[in-house]
DNA sequence: TTGTGTGGTTGCATTATAAAACCAATTGCC
DNA sequence: GGCAATTGGTTTTATAATGCAACCACACAA
């Protein structure tokens, strides 16, 4: 290398997703900002991570579009990081991780948490794979297709 | 640090598949997996990565019980990685990925690839979170609970 | 038995990560 | 207004991870 392997130009979708998310901390950031965090020092604390690479991460998330900033909810002359529509399109990814973690840790009993439906207390339903009509999917009834071109212009 | 951090002890599932998972590699690798790729050759070519890291991550992966090795399907005398039941396991995460990709990504036409239902040849929908009774979920209709201790031995 | 391909390991350079110290601006307090 | 503490970082320095290239052992093919 000499520098550290970008996906940036790959064209597989999820290499492109690690690009922006596929750090130790990204995702843990995401996760707390979700939860309401907002303020560097409130980040800091709860991850009990380096404020220098905090800082790094959160530079990051803004350029990639996943956080934004945004001035002083309360007055205060200080920041904060808000997420974007496209960062809180991560909850399924976070979602997912959070369930195959429940369904195959090593050690289930040291999980604090579950992730329940607010109305009714319950486990949220593992995400099932489903096709448009509604069938239910695994992975063998999948497969990847070239994109269509989307009509470049129609000349 | 002196280390660089370890999610092994968090009780945040979210942190335990990133201890797993959450490095560039890991998930690409679980990916070629589910494409049928099992020889550490083929790994390496198709993802174009430095030898010495892939043996690296295979060894991760197996460790964390991701991958198993296995003797020659081929009647020759080398070994190949095969995914478990856990490995296979982490699909949804790779399509929660994906998904987040192809609704976010900033330059949608350079993603060469869209997943579809086999039968169909349409795109597989939309990953969405539901409730026990099939209600859908939003990020918001869903809360945190301690996980109820399993009685532990009943004294 | 002399190659050739497969599946690695080792050594070295570069980069990323982390802890700790430092620092400027903002608050809080009196 | 003045002073200390808090917030939100940056800098410095050390260690770990990454990557490339070279090397090497074993299998296999001729």
């Amino acid at each position: 290398m000499v520098k550290r392997t970008s996906f940036e130009g790959d064209a597989c979708p999820i290499a492109r997703s690690l690009e922006a998310l596929g750090d130790w901390w990204s995702l843990l950031i995401i996760r707390e900002a979700l939860f309401g965090v907002r303020r560097f020092g409130e980040f800091q604390s709860k991850l009990g991570m380096a404020k220098n690479i905090l800082a790094a991460r959160l530079r990051s998330l803004v350029d990639h579009g996943i956080l934004e900033t945004a001035p002083a909810s309360d007055g205060s002359a200080y920041q904060e990081y808000l997420l974007t529509p496209k960062g809180r399109g991560t909850f399924p990814i976070l979602v997912a991780l959070r369930q195959w973690s429940e369904e195959f840790d090593d050690a289930p009993e040291e999980i604090a948490t579950i992730l329940v439906d607010r109305e009714k207390g319950r486990p949220v339903k593992k995400l099932e794979m489903r096709a448009e009509d509604g069938r239910l999917l695994s992975p063998a009834d999948t497969m990847l297709k070239p994109r269509p071109t989307p009509l470049r212009r129609s000349a």
